[in-house]
DNA sequence: GTGGGATCGGTTTTT
DNA sequence: CCGATCCCAC
């Protein structure tokens, strides 16, 4: 017995040898292997195209439609057609290409130049808005803008909606800023401006449907409000630009005439606006080029619409369409299965997606009783898959409908030492400290912006409260002047003097900053700023482990304005539509708002990627897991109600499906968390659409499904793992805790604080109503009795 | 004006 | 379970 045992271990010994091998083998050939496509691929790198990919990519005259089923060489298609554009002579600058993320537009960028040489490099690439923001800055004086404006993200929009709800006395349960938003920004999408909405019948009665008549008003102050402080938000860089285009003829005239041809990546994916803008930037030319696929349409809430794809053949009536069919990524299983799908859509243009590929594996269904176990089902799998097929960590993705839903995923791949990488979520640029100092950054390149102002004028404390900031902002409304404006000039305002003086300091520090614009280094001053405000300082300070990093973000934020300015070999940061370079830090801060999910990645490395099914458009992975099939989640509960929306979480289905190239598994969790509490989850209907005879359905009660009374006892698989570390704390107590909770705590014992560090418990009087207790801690070394509430943990020794 | 504790409310997806 | 907001004591 302990013979053969030992036998399997050598074998699992000699499988590992041989695939860590492997593995270095591939990496060293890839790696190593110099890769010049134009020899690669034969004579010219037009050889390596089959035929419909070769005709998509070479007819350049005219308007071309372009629709490309998942896997069918699209980016290829064209990469290829702006080489061969560029073959004929034409100028990379004036050549626009439009993508969906940075990235792509990079990579894309970065194989045009193998083919055709550094030219490639000032094409105008990149996605619709940071194109468009390139335009702007250098254009924007024609519209009232300094070239200096400001992007407002969205929670810098919903803030500022917020407090014009306040403003106007609003009921702000009725008008939520994130609806209102929505409704501005849906309009702007459909290119209808403030002056224009309370026209737009239609608009003005869904919102007095919805109890919000006002909407329209707000709409009107938000843009006057956005325009006094130079400020532009994600969809004004859309619509500022149409306007632009539209009303100064020798702007249009300009870029009409500059660019010969255009091209737009994911058509399915752009809105009315944007493609209006396109339209506008076509017409002289007429040598427009739309890829995209109707099937993978998944941004309607974003405004985008199949409506684009059919105005674009009324538009351009000799277009040429091509149709890219054939798909070379998955197996026949895994393209049969997504054909499944998305046949239950009603609205589609028809298509059948083919494959040449071998069968492949059946689908495997997970079921699992809960997310935790979901979680851990996936990184046993991984675990498993990684060894017996060879998959490389980064072969392998996690895809779901939720950022919230990584948690449980983390947690487990951790516990079997795989290296992961999440993206989205929380982005590096929408923490605390970071937007501060962004904010300070920001205000010192154009002070007006208020949402800067907002947030750093009392951040480090300073003495300007509620009251101060109510006045300053009811006198900015009153002279329609920005709060810079009245701090500027607080000598004309009653103010009492110790806001007046509190206030006059922080102009002053912000205009020393500003004195240093053109001749400080921007990192510098960046530097100097952190450390002059005080907010290095007040982080510093704080030496709980969140304060540790939160110091660490600010040097990482310094550093990549570091990278910006001064251009290394390779930086995720530099614009990727430059042609000149505008590395002052105006144009940083501008781009660096512009930056999506997607482009945080460096992509090389070995990790297993975790992401929702939207970041996941364009990508591919040898084998996916696509998580959380679960009612109410994907499809998403609030996204059942209409039969277009189901289609849209169907098409999204869809498209997570056609990232696998190999393997795919779908899991599912019979009950999750949600606030703390346990609900119980209903199979998604998306699995009953799939062929059920290619499925492999593990963990299953049938019973459950099929009514019959048949079990199968599930099993997860058995693969030793470490034994989870001991928590340091076994109980957490804090203010308003069940009455178990001073059971656990006791006079003299040492605990850790949230905040305070460790210490020990002097005394726990009045123990109010049976559930709330009053603890007295003395921090360790202290003489001084530090607080009465406490946020505790004990320390077990 | 400041800071801490209690209380309430809320779940998509992204530039 | 989280974050925003309210409320209260200094």
């Amino acid at each position: 017995m302990a013979c053969v045992l030992a036998h399997c271990v050598q074998d699992l010994t000699m499988i590992k040898i041989l695939s860590f091998f492997l593995t270095n083998l591939c990496a060293f050939l890839m790696g190593y292997i110099p890769f010049p496509i134009p020899y690669f691929y034969g004579m010219s790198f037009l050889d390596a195209l089959n035929e419909p990919q070769l005709k998509a990519a070479t007819s350049i005259q005219g308007p071309v439609m372009i629709i490309a089923g998942p896997g069918s060489g699209k980016t290829r298609v064209l990469t290829f057609r702006i080489a061969h554009i560029l073959s004929q002579g034409v100028d990379p600058f004036e050549i626009m290409a439009l993508t969906f993320t940075n990235k792509a537009a990079r990579e894309m960028k970065n194989r045009i130049e193998a083919i055709q040489g550094t030219g490639a490099r000032s094409l105008w690439m990149g996605t619709f808005h940071s194109v468009f923001a390139r335009m702007l800055r250098s254009e924007a004086t024609k519209i009232g803008y300094t070239s200096n404006f400001t992007i407002y993200d969205s929670d810098d929009s919903k803030n500022l909606i917020k407090n014009i709800i306040r403003e106007m006395g609003l009921n702000d349960k009725t008008y939520k800023a994130s609806s209102v938003h929505y409704r501005i920004s849906l309009a702007k999408n459909n290119l209808i401006n403030h002056q224009e909405y309370p026209l737009q019948t239609e608009l003005v009665q869904e919102d007095e449907a919805y109890g919000r008549p006002k909407v329209a008003d707000i709409y009107k102050e938000y843009a006057k409000r956005c325009f006094r402080a130079g400020a532009m938000d994600f969809d004004d860089l859309l619509l500022k630009t149409h306007e632009l285009l539209e009303s100064v003829p020798e702007v249009l005239y300009k870029y009409q005439h500059r660019f010969k041809h255009v091209l737009i990546d994911e058509f399915q994916d752009t809105n009315f606006l944007q493609y209006s803008i396109v339209k506008k930037l076509a017409d002289v030319h007429q040598n427009i080029c739309v890829v995209g696929d109707d099937a993978q349409s998944i941004y309607a809430f974003r405004g985008a619409s199949i409506l684009n794809i059919l105005n674009y053949e009324r538009d351009f009536p000799d277009v040429q369409t091509f149709r890219l069919e054939q798909n070379y990524r998955s197996t026949k299983t895994i393209v049969a299965a997504a054909n499944t799908i998305i046949a239950n859509n009603k609205q589609q243009l028809a298509k059948k997606i083919w494959t040449d590929n071998a069968d492949g594996d059946r689908i495997k269904v997970i079921r699992s009783m809960s997310d935790n176990e979901e979680g851990r089902l996936v990184a046993d799998a991984i675990f498993e898959q990684r060894m017996r097929d060879h998959i490389s960590n980064s072969g392998f993705a996690i895809l779901y409908r939720t950022n919230a839903q990584s948690r449980s995923f983390e947690e487990a791949l951790r516990r079997l030492n795989i290296p992961y990488r999440i993206y989205g979520g929380i982005s590096f640029y929408q923490r605390k400290e970071v937007k501060d100092l962004m904010a300070y950054l920001k205000l010192t390149v154009n002070p007006n912006d208020e949402e800067a102002f907002k947030r750093v004028v009392n951040y480090p404390a300073r003495g300007i409260g509620k009251t101060t900031m109510e006045k300053l902002i009811v006198f900015a409304a009153d002279n329609d002047r920005s709060l810079w404006d009245i701090a500027d000039n607080i000598a004309l305002f009653p103010f009492p003097a110790a806001a007046r003086k509190n206030l006059t300091e922080f102009v002053t520090m912000i205009k020393s900053f500003q004195a240093q614009l053109g001749k400080m280094h921007a990192y510098d001053l960046a530097a100097q700023v952190a450390k002059s405000t005080g907010i290095l300082k007040e982080l510093y300070n704080d030496q709980s482990v969140e304060g540790l990093s939160r110091y660490e973000n600010i040097q990482e934020l310094l550093n990549s304005i570091r990278e910006f300015v001064d251009p290394g070999e390779y930086n995720q940061l530099v614009p990727v539509d430059a042609t000149e370079a505008d590395r002052s830090l105006a144009a940083y801060l501008q781009q660096v708002s512009l930056l999506t999910d997607a482009d945080q990645q460096d992509g090389t490395d070995d990790t297993v990627k975790l992401m929702t099914v939207h970041a996941a458009k364009g990508l591919e992975f040898e084998s996916v897991f696509i998580v959380g099939l679960e009612e109410n989640l994907f499809p998403s509960g609030l996204s059942v109600n209409s039969r277009e929306e189901l289609e849209e979480e169907r098409r999204l289905f869809y498209v997570a499906i056609t990232r696998a190239e190999k393997k795919l598994t779908l899991t599912h969790a019979a009950s999750r968390y949600k606030f703390g509490s346990l609900d119980y989850c209903e199979p998604s209907r998306f699995i009953d659409e799939l062929p059920q005879d290619q499925l492999e359905m593990v963990g299953y009660n049938k019973a459950a499904r099929s009514g019959r009374e048949e079990y199968v006892t599930y099993q997860a698989p058995k693969i030793t793992r470490p034994a989870p570390a001991q928590p340091a704390f076994t109980h957490q107590a804090s203010a308003g805790f069940s009455p178990a909770a001073p059971n656990e705590l006791q006079e003299g014992m040492d605990v850790e604080h949230q905040k305070f560090g460790f210490g020990k418990i002097v005394g726990m009087e009045g123990n109010n109503d049976g559930k709330m207790a009053t603890i007295q801690f003395q921090k360790a070394g202290q003489k001084k009795l530090l607080l009465k509430f406490a946020k505790l943990s004990i320390v077990r020794n």
